[in-house]
DNA sequence: GTTGATGATTCCTC
DNA sequence: GAGGAATCATCAAC
């Protein structure tokens, strides 16, 4: 018997009845059995709508005798069967989707970020990082690195508390309509993989409203950090005994300005900077330092009198006095550094930058 | 507001 | 990866 003609003896079986037949076996299985001609489906459905013409108390004891009725399990199960193997069966293959790429990716990048996932400081390896890369004094470093954490921290509060709120507001969903449908299966055909498929649309629908809120969770995220950075940008110019120490520094290796990374480490402690910071001073020095001397080549030497002026105006002077080619030593000239595997042999400057400023007249 | 100095960044070469 | 060169962005003096 295929479903169709099984579905329909089942409704007829039932549609079939008189109110006193319902509940009575015996009278089902002696019309079934007598092969009695189906009755028109038109009777089936005139008799389902004359059961709302009838008084609460007629129906709900309709109702009664329909849910106590022997058949009803099997008439149930039939329907469920044809309805798994039609529209949902259909709609179930629709639903299986893979893992969005791009959930993915912003459960990554707030789990790198420190957001979601363990407590782990709250992206301080971020920040150390940030701070590490644009250097700044250790001060001022470690007060945006504690305003970042704690703005992280604000951000990851109120990502958990969100997230809170919608796992409990999916769960209390789902509980009702899960609820609602067993409540509803005693009185139409559900089964119980269609619950599970409605549970797991429900957790679609709200794994969705999940995703906005990380998404809104990680522009906060990368807004911050832009401006943490941005902050850091801004240059500061370092003190004047940091400056007089690179100078000095500069001045007295002038023949190979190219400090070993122990120099630097020395250097950068020695100045309250990183050692990125005194690479960059060198690497800033020496191009500047070169293009000064060439500057000057091409131009009249300026007097001692005006130099040591410009010198002694700006705080230690070095860059004017380098520019004024005052520092440059016998024989060196700004090429020499190109080869820096084979650094050029000149005279180093006559002692510390200190002295040097009343050493300028050669 | 303009200008020069200067720390930082980026791109490129070696 | 280090360094050179160009450039950006900011500071500070005027």
């Amino acid at each position: 018997m295929d479903d169709q003609t099984r579905m329909m003896t089942g409704l007829t079986g039932l549609g079939g009845l008189s109110q006193a037949d319902v509940g009575d076996p015996d009278s089902v299985r002696k019309q079934q059995s007598l092969g009695q001609p189906q009755q028109d489906i038109g009777d089936i459905l005139q008799q389902i709508m004359a059961i709302t013409d009838e008084s609460l108390d007629e129906a709900q004891a309709r109702k009664h005798a329909l849910n106590c009725h022997r058949m009803k399990p099997a008439l149930f199960s039939v329907l469920c069967e044809i309805k798994e193997k039609t529209v949902l069966s259909i709609r179930g293959v629709q639903e299986e989707d893979p893992p969005d790429p791009q959930i993915m990716r912003l459960d990554n990048m707030l789990l790198a970020e420190g957001v979601s996932g363990p407590e782990k400081g709250g992206g301080s390896a971020a920040a150390a990082a940030a701070a590490a890369a644009a250097g700044g004094s250790p001060t001022d470093s470690s007060i945006e690195h504690s305003d970042y954490r704690a703005k992280l921290a604000q951000i990851r509060q109120i990502y958990h508390s969100e997230l809170e709120k919608y796992e409990q507001a999916c769960s209390e969903f789902t509980n009702h309509v899960m609820n609602l449908l067993r409540e509803q299966s005693r009185t139409r055909p559900i089964s119980p993989k269609e619950i599970e498929r409605m549970v797991a649309i429900i957790h679609r629908k709200f794994s969705s409203i999940q995703m906005q809120l990380k998404q809104s969770t990680c522009e906060a995220v990368m807004i911050l950090r832009s401006r943490f950075l941005d902050a850091r940008r801004k240059r500061r110019n370092f003190n004047k005994q940091a400056t007089e120490v690179l100078n000095e520094y500069f001045y007295s290796h002038l023949s190979n300005p190219y400090p070993s990374e122990e120099a630097k480490e020395e250097l950068a402690k020695k100045c309250g900077i990183t050692v990125s910071q005194v690479s960059n001073w060198f690497g800033n020095k020496r191009i500047r330092y070169k293009k000064n001397i060439a500057r000057l080549t091409l131009q009249p030497r300026p007097t001692q009198v005006d130099t040591l002026h410009r010198a002694t105006h700006l705080t230690g002077g070095y860059e004017e006095l380098s520019g004024s080619g005052l520092y440059t030593p016998h024989g060196l000239d700004a090429n020499s550094w190109q080869d820096t595997n084979n650094p050029p042999s000149v005279t180093s400057p006559p002692g510390p930058p200190g002295s040097v400023h009343s050493d300028t007249s050669n």
